[in-house]
DNA sequence: GATGAATGAGTGTTCATTCAT
DNA sequence: AATGAATGAACACTCATTCAT
């Protein structure tokens, strides 16, 4: 059989399966490696150990988040400088980035479910603070514009903080919970609207 | 020896330091029962097995959080039936609640801890399911009744849920991130704010 | 409570019914003390270990069979010495005793189970022997005495001894198979029948 | 080390010991390693679990009996209906049987008294009853076919069980006490001669 | 590239038994 | 007469990992 390196693919497969059904500590290398008819050999001429086999899977879909969210940052920070704040367009922005956000996400459906609910044990177990992270500086960066702009006091840290953590827990737990993509975008939308009154709210004029 | 009662008190001290170090899962039995200075035999005198010591731990504090949220959900919708809406009023209530809330979960600090982040591939991982669905029919019922009051159409069932769930993911949120009692309500206080314009928004004519 | 004595009764039944269920070595004495509603303190205040407590549920009916075992060896050499040989008579007086053996293991049907299939373990495992062993001789001393009286050589040694074990496997086996009394003396009947024309073959002229 | 793949075999050896000496409940698989100078994890790489071991050892034994069971009992029948009753050549073949039948079980002296007496906790320990059930089919044919051709009625089902489980337990007892695979024959010649005159009594004429 | 054998420490769990009280 | 706590060794079994070939 000329499986050349579809053992490695194969690996893989399984692994995602097994992780995916067991999480990450419960997930058995024996069992995967049975499952993809490799010796457990073989999967250490692969991976270095179970880490960077889970790390294999998981990595490349990480890597794209990241890109996505800083550029996503960026080009909103760089919109509200360039622009006078236009509350409707800000949201059709935020529409169409969210729907492009949550289009990538669904797109690795089964890998995102892996990295945010399977992936305790491992390294990748609080990856999404990472996230939250990327977005805060940014959300702080459009907090300090806008409260320029309109001339009263920026928001407190924390409760910047706190509003990208409600955001990004909205994405994640949209999707968890709802499987279709369609229905998911609906949903974030009628979210982020209900959020964006909060938003608002604290750009009131506050003396 | 006079030990007395004490080898279990000592098995659930150390029990509870293991599971908060290492997560349910990777916890040792044996590893606790060192620590104890107590043999494995003398564990299962006490707890029927692994799950029932980590239930022993952590059952105690579901139950009251079990009351103190069914108890709180019954009384807001009493307070809204009886009296007229008064927004300041509710959101002092509110704050009253988050109060007193807050305080019993940090009196509980480690076990919340426990069971939030630690629990998993014990019975517990999914019992925060568990209470969103107590919060969120008594939000539902708070929603229709204040839309009756205004005169308006009650939010989305989905919406519901999902206020609902921000809420909750709050108070979890902070609890995971801010170890001060003080400084937590401080947060939840502004939180809440935020959050309450939102929630507001619901109710506007919608024609 | 005036359980007085009684908790050894009921230690005792609960035994029996665990050695039943799951056989000597896999029935666990916690278990059966939990059933009884008793410590395994008062198990070993009442026993000395495990294998005195199925001796304490088993002995008893074993020395009752042994007893009818060795008075009906008895009295069967008696009545051969006694009278000349008549078939008839002496199929009738074995089917007496038939009857009355089989009563007595089916007033003790249990214990008799117990003994025959769940004793592994214990020392009880190869009682059979024993029994074969009194039967055997008793057999052997009225075939030499038929052979006299009929003039000629005795049987074999081995074939006696089997002539035994045979009969013996009957009472066995329609004990462990058959539950209803009336049925299996029905079968032994058949049974005794059938071996009976190979014993008597036994004494035909050999020369 | 050299050892090639006599690990797997060194197992198959020190197991067989072990449940010979112990039985295959009390067998200890770590003893087993001890013995065959190997770890527990490598007993788990040959073999799926306690049970699995005790099979490769006793499997292939199994096998051939049926075999030679179901062959014999097959040629048996054949013989009956292919010629007229000679009793003294019935014996003949049956002697010529039992030879055989004997030969291989002698040859596999061990694992017939693992079989017999040492199984029990495995899901061998009734596997007689499989073979009391081949040989039982077989000889109710053979006792219907001569019933047929002695012109008188076939004897009842329950007592021919019976012969059927005689015979076999004459098969099973000889082999359990007489460890000398030649005097074993002479035995069995006896006891099956014993045995005979009843099986002809069946065939009496009964009017 | 990949195998198959093997390691060795580890898992949760069960057991008959003991003994101070 | 009986309790309740505790022992300590044993159990079958699983694990990620290694390495000579």
């Amino acid at each position: 059989m000329k499986s050349e390196r579809e053992a490695k693919e194969r690996l893989l497969i399984c692994a995602r399966a097994e992780f995916l059904e067991k999480g990450y500590q419960k997930a058995s290398l024996r069992s995967i490696c049975k499952k993809a008819g490799v010796t457990t050999g073989a999967l250490y001429f692969f991976f270095q150990d179970k880490e960077d086999l889970f790390a294999a899977i998981v990595q490349p879909t990480i890597e794209r988040v990241r890109e996505i969210a800083t550029q996503h940052v960026k080009q909103e920070l760089m919109v509200l400088q360039n622009f006078p704040i236009a509350d409707e367009d800000n949201i059709h922005d935020d529409y169409n980035a969210t729907e492009q956000i949550l289009h990538m996400l669904y797109q690795n459906y089964d890998i995102c479910q892996l990295i945010l609910t399977k992936s305790q044990g491992s390294r990748y177990e609080n990856i999404i603070d990472e996230f939250v992270d990327i977005f805060e500086s940014g959300q702080k960066a459009l907090a300090i514009e806008q409260a320029k702009q309109l001339n009263v006091k920026p928001p407190d840290d924390y409760i910047l903080h706190w509003v990208v953590h409600i955001e990004m827990d909205a994405y994640v737990h949209v999707l968890l919970h709802e499987k279709d993509e369609k229905k998911a975008l609906e949903h974030m939308g009628q979210i982020l609207q209900y959020l964006q009154s909060g938003w608002e709210a604290l750009f009131k004029k506050n003396d």
